[in-house]
DNA sequence: CCTGATCGTTACGGAGCGTTACCAAGAGGC
DNA sequence: GCCTCTTGGTAACGCTCCGTAACGATCAGG
């Protein structure tokens, strides 16, 4: 019925990996795990992932650095699990930027109880930045609003688009020139509840081609590549209005 | 000038009421206290307090409706103590609104923490820290007025609403570009502890979408998100008065 | 007790979308 | 070229979810 959101779960030991994800997928979520910085920047490069959990301490890397970054180009909801010390006040709302942190050894449940508050806050979030700008993407002409769930061609003309049509392109648009298996398609747009096989992908993507190319059968803006996925060719340029 | 943030606590329970305060001042804040609902409103109608700390439980009352008809009225930050296994989600979530909560029995330390913290958030946030009302709630040229419960269209026209569409019509509004699912809704909506299955959202929803779309049958306002629940798309303003 | 407004519930039709199945289009071997 | 195997396109089907007409319960004001 929900769609589970999905979790990345970074930390180097991977005892705590298994533990937490095995935790957290019976617990209704969706798991990705990252042993380190560079896996988690892979994971969420072809993800859509909705809240990180990220160790504190990992040999090499500072997570608090890695939170920092990461705050810095996007608006994931983190969750840091640190020592206990005195510097913890500082974690939260700082420089860091870390939406919440829980002290080691925690208890589950009280991260459990802290991950849904946090995924809560981040979708009231709007609410607090009333007068933020709203983004669209362009590409080819097309504009593509995403808060308003609108599509319009060229000629400004409203492309009525269904649900999964539209989340497809979303994930297209923002992975442009860029080959997306049908995995990815899926966790990007994760149309589905339950597991749907990669097929649906290629109905979805059909649908779509007949509604915004121009000859859907020699398609230019979603091209297939055999073995591979799919691509969205055109140059997109983020708008501020 | 004493720039010290300032604190509210309440509690019934006067050891605790004690402790804290004590505690707190000792940490550099000013303090005040109350037993209870009533009490609590007397100091904020004569203090500008900055922070609200908020006991979950207490005889007669229940903290969670203290925190939300509080977060109706203004933007004071709260943080509730709360017991563990508590619907944590609800009380940062949408619903009740607190900034943050802290499980019981409680290390002080922790407590300070994320008074910090949320007093540091609260500060990023530009415009919303005070007393101030928000009394009225624009978008598209329409205008919605809590306080009178009216509604003008883009034309000055007074909109009949009934009260039902209006207090959707308000949860959409307070909450824009956020996806809200059925059950959100009627905990948004049904002040009252009526059960209702979450069909009649939906009846709620066409109903006033037949008085506020321009076409009901191709909604631009409130549109439906498949398997999600509904997104209310434009962007809001608040007028404060 | 009547009347009208409101709102929850039921029921039915339609849209969306995942699945299957079948065909066409490559790719590689000969 | 021809054959074969693999992969992608899509028509067709059916399940699920949503929109809404219709009905009924409740309540307020006379």
């Amino acid at each position: 019925m929900d769609t589970s959101p999905h979790i990345l779960v970074v930390d180097d030991d991977r005892d705590i990996r298994d533990l937490l994800s095995k935790f957290l997928r019976k617990n209704g979520f969706r798991v990705d795990v990252a042993a380190n910085g560079r896996a988690m920047r892979d994971v969420l490069a072809t993800s859509k992932i909705d809240l990180v959990v990220l160790d504190r301490v990992m040999p090499g890397e500072d997570g608090l650095m890695l939170c920092r970054d990461l705050r810095r180009e996007s608006r994931i909801p983190v969750i840091l699990l640190t020592l206990l010390g005195a510097d913890t006040d500082r974690i939260v709302g700082l420089e860091m930027g870390a939406d919440d942190y829980v002290v080691k050894p925690f208890n589950p449940q009280e991260l459990l109880a802290r991950m849904r508050a946090v995924l809560r806050r981040a979708n009231d979030l709007p609410f607090q930045n009333d007068l933020q700008r709203v983004s669209a993407l362009q590409f080819n002409g097309w504009m593509l609003d995403q808060t308003k769930r609108e599509l319009l061609n060229p000629d400004g003309v409203l492309i009525d688009l269904s649900q999964g049509e539209l989340d497809l392109l979303v994930a297209f648009a923002e992975h442009p020139q860029v080959v997306l298996s049908r995995e990815q398609l899926l966790n990007l747009t994760r149309s589905r509840n339950i597991v749907a096989f990669d097929r649906s992908i290629d109905m979805q993507v059909t649908r779509l081609r007949r509604k915004i190319e121009a000859d859907p059968e020699n398609p230019e803006l979603v091209k297939t590549i055999r073995n591979k996925g799919y691509i969205f060719t055109p140059v997109v340029s983020g708008v501020v209005r």
